[in-house]
DNA sequence: AAGTCCTCCCAAAGCGCTTTGAATGTTTGC
DNA sequence: GCAAACATTCAAAGCGCTTTGGGAGGACTT
């Protein structure tokens, strides 16, 4: 069923048809009702590629996951950020199309998608401290909005990014008022953005009191439950081993966790945890009690809020760049407790 | 850039210029070189919007994901089995649409997808036990095939599953030769396919062995850690706690693990575990040592697999519903070991 | 040398929609 | 009562691509 049996079926001119369905005023009401009904009946809804053709809109936004050889792995936290996107999309009836791009032919994938003009606008994951997304993008004049940051780029463009460093600063501060000096920083990948600016947070935060920062405390890794037992079991079992863990994801605290019974130790009274949580749907830190000290901050609201961002800029072009910066909560669990005195 | 602009500055008809671009043997091969060059060059990609309606396919491929009110949560699978399936599609220059669908309004939501063109076919996650989009989808002559299947559904449809029967068969009759007699199942959402066929299994492999089961030991919902902890923490208060645990998944098992240990109990001697495992790439079941005796079937494979079958259906239309049978591999971990004597 | 067959290229139609510009009645204003 | 304004509809052009149906020119037959 398409646009001109429908109109032939209603007698009606294709032109009049489309503009009923398209609420524009000068139709007849009457008509207008008559062509809503038919339409409804005969389940008509318009070709996406023709109309796209013809209006110059996909309706649809690019989400583009880098992938590459060294860690080819989809972003856990990915589902529930598309899923918050999702649901913004939903309403203004936008598609969202996943591109795996692997990030050795970047430059190529981004003005492929642009030329095809496949989406309306992107919207870049994992940004890292340098990021040439970044201005290709702005080059191309495809509307945009970064989800994180990039430190080194200077030019403006839009992003929504959650303030690590403040929630790292915070989450140091908080272990070094319990009396820890040996904190441990069991960050991600740390040429990720968000990875660097939780390192920097941190050893600003050790540096403002005087507590040197020890290479062998800090360790950056794909963010893997696996990795995070390792790592602590590693740094437990070390001469001078520390008394409490900053970790930059859950799974990976599920990690430090086991490794720290794993050790014969208690969590919370013999060693301290705190972990960043982005309170992902099907990995809630504990229920009423959290169980992890933790800098909270959703990412499934994030990703609602990315999208209308970059909705918004789609819908008034040449408008200046937007940015938004969200706070993490400070969420206090059982799993930090006062540093232990030194044996 | 576009077709127009590019003949032009080739001083060559739009048709040769397609026809060099896509391959068509009727256009000398120094004219091809010239075109494509140019088209690189100049970093022209056919619009797909147009290109999609000169040709009536989309190039895309949905993946619809159910979401209801009651669990809006985006399944932490997803990533790894898009993941997977990106890899096929990339090969064959498909893109990804992804729709999040209210399940009130499923109907609707196919028959617009299906009526608007956006996909060539379709992916269908989350199969119920009867699942009313796989006649819908028949009906309307939407290529498609199911990640899992639906137990009820009677006429033929494509698929690909896990065999989650003989798996949690397996799983169930080796706790049986370790000499557990109250096994628990902490299950998925009963309503789910998998769910049901695994509690189904898990019964039939009790009966016999004339191990009756117990409905207290028998949990159904939604996979998270949470649920993994409160539950195994329940059961095992009660005046007759279960000796051993076979668990849905991966997370909620990380759940029951912790549970086992604030009862101070210990796991793979006290009280048993076995889990399934979707191979995820951030959530592995150990390194060289797996943790958890487990079911294993990979997510990732499947989604891999499920595209290409997908893809061969769109590119030979009519032909007879394909299906297939992933075996899950039974890994032996530390969590499993011969029941305590009764106390 | 005439007819046939390739090789290589082109003009134009068509995919299903939106939108421009015009046409047909119907009211309204004076 | 007639022009102007309005309400409502339509035919046709155009979005950027593929593909059909030719057609010019050279190479091969016979």
């Amino acid at each position: 069923m398409n646009l001109k049996q429908l109109s032939q079926h209603l007698q009606l001119s294709q032109t009049t048809v489309s503009r009923a369905l398209n609420g524009y005023p000068e139709v007849n009401e009457k008509t207008r009702q008559r062509v809503m009904e038919a339409a409804r009946a005969l389940n008509y809804s318009p070709n996406a590629r023709a109309k796209g053709l013809a209006t110059g809109r996909a309706h649809a936004i690019g989400h583009v996951l880098p992938v590459s050889a060294q860690h080819e792995m989809v972003n856990p936290i990915f589902g529930d950020f598309i899923s918050g996107a999702g649901e913004t999309y939903a309403k203004e009836g936008y598609e969202i199309v996943i591109s795996l791009v692997d990030d050795r032919k970047e430059e190529e994938a981004y003005r492929s998608i642009h030329a095809r003009g496949a989406v309306d606008g992107i919207i870049v994951h994992g940004p890292r401290m340098s990021d040439p997304r970044i201005g290709l993008l702005s080059e191309l004049g495809l509307p945009f909005v970064v989800h994180g940051r990039a430190s080194e780029e200077t030019a403006p463009y839009s992003w929504l990014d959650t303030n690590n460093g403040r929630a790292f600063e915070r989450a140091t501060e908080f272990l070094l008022d319990l009396g820890h000096r040996r904190i441990a920083l069991i960050n991600g990948l740390e040429f990720m953005d968000f990875a660097f600016r939780r390192r920097t947070a941190y050893q600003r935060a050790l540096a403002a009191r005087g507590v040197p920062a020890d290479p062998a405390l800090m360790r950056s890794e794909e963010m893997t439950e696996i990795y995070g037992f390792r790592t602590a079991s590693d740094m437990l079992a070390s001469d001078a081993p520390p008394t409490a863990f900053l970790v930059s994801s859950l799974i990976t605290a599920l990690g430090v966790r086991r490794a720290i019974e794993a050790a014969g130790l208690h969590m919370g009274r013999d060693v301290s945890v705190i972990t960043h949580d982005d309170d992902l749907s099907y990995l809630k830190n504990g229920h009423d009690v959290p169980i992890f000290t933790a800098t909270r901050s959703s990412v499934r609201a994030a990703g609602r809020r990315v999208a209308e961002m970059l909705l918004q800029q789609i819908r008034a072009p040449g408008g200046p760049p937007l940015s938004e910066m969200m706070e993490a909560e400070l969420i206090i669990g059982t799993s930090t407790g006062p540093a232990p005195p030194a044996a």
